[in-house]
DNA sequence: GTCTATAGTTGGATAGAC
DNA sequence: GTCTATCCAACTATAGAC
């Protein structure tokens, strides 16, 4: 999730825009909602702080739109990893290719998702308010995923799964940025059996 | 985790210093670190801005207390609840007992735990490096409240149990703030089929 | 489209009266 | 132990040249 830039075919304009983006996740999740200055994000974009004002009218625009784009990227990550599967994967490969997504976006080398993650709660807000479509489309996706493993059998029946889809994102949000989390599969596998499930990776 | 004063034998500097620091957990809660004003907290806590910088020297001092205080209150809350069960309990029941009392903590109507949540990953480094060993003690303790319970059968043998704490600590503190968790009962039940729970309640 | 320069705020810290 | 008053640094936003 990192690089919001580097699509060819854009404006010059439109490519600073991502490279102001990709700056401001950086620098959010570095130093959180309120902290963030405009001098630091102009810093590492390459550009003067008054110069921002021109692509984005004041800060909270500016934030707001990382996170927009970060969800977005993060989503179309998680779905593709689990449709890529095929007609013939199963609901549960198909959760857990998404696990491996998910867990992918929060890496160090990112910025977006962990900046989202450590900062959503940050926003003033009617930011979260103007932003809580973008974050239920995400948890949306993720209660289908878990929907449909459920209704497979790969996990019990009887769960809940719209509190299973929280509890497990907060399960995996919650190893960003530790060091102590051991391999990825030790990872993917106690998170498989956090969920239920059964069989059929 | 309300109330850090009230305490009745203390001096008035003493209970001034709580009324600041309850104040303080409120208002870190509700803006977040940076966003924090000492202006709100004086405000809260019924004096002048001024008149603060007699009971802590700096904004920054005054927030890491917060949170050593915090923790110290939900960790000796977590604990009682898993000990108050005599020496007949299962290890099962203790780790039921304490996910009652972090979930208590976490509760709308405390200010210390949701702020310390909330919050922990907006301290500048400097502070999360000072605060790192409270934050071991309470992991700590709950690892080895999930190691007894995987020594005695209750959860699963090849049981990750540290990398379960962190898990269960993430599943747990997602739930705050979310109005979509459903009853208590269920909430727990799922924490506890994620940790693995065979029997005993 | 980006720069420099500045206006206008805000907020943390401090000094000294009471 | 708390108040009032003030200083000073930091930062957003804006205006206007290039």
């Amino acid at each position: 999730m990192n690089s919001a830039g580097s699509s060819a075919g854009s404006t010059k304009g439109a490519r600073t825009r991502l490279r102001i983006l990709d700056a401001a996740a950086r620098v959010l999740r570095e130093k959180g909602y309120a902290a963030t200055r405009l001098s630091d994000i102009a810093e590492v974009a390459g550009l003067q702080t008054g110069s921002l004002a021109f692509h984005f009218p004041a800060k909270g625009q500016l934030l707001d739109e990382v996170v927009r784009h970060g969800l977005a990227v993060g989503l179309s990550r998680v779905r593709e990893a689990a449709d890529s599967l095929g007609p013939d994967a199963t609901p549960a490969e198909r959760v857990t290719a998404a696990i491996h997504a998910h867990l992918d976006g929060l890496d160090d080398r990112n910025d977006f998702a962990p900046a989202i993650v450590r900062t959503v709660d940050q926003f003033p807000p009617e930011a979260r308010y103007r932003l809580r479509d973008v974050h239920q489309d995400y948890v949306a996706y993720w209660h289908g995923l878990l929907e449909d493993a459920r209704l497979a059998g790969a996990i019990p029946a009887d769960s809940d799964t719209a509190l299973l889809t929280r509890l497990i994102l907060g399960a995996m949000n919650a190893t960003l940025g530790r060091n102590d989390t051991g391999p990825r599969e030790r990872l993917v596998t106690t998170l498989q059996s956090m969920l239920g499930f059964s069989g059929g990776t």
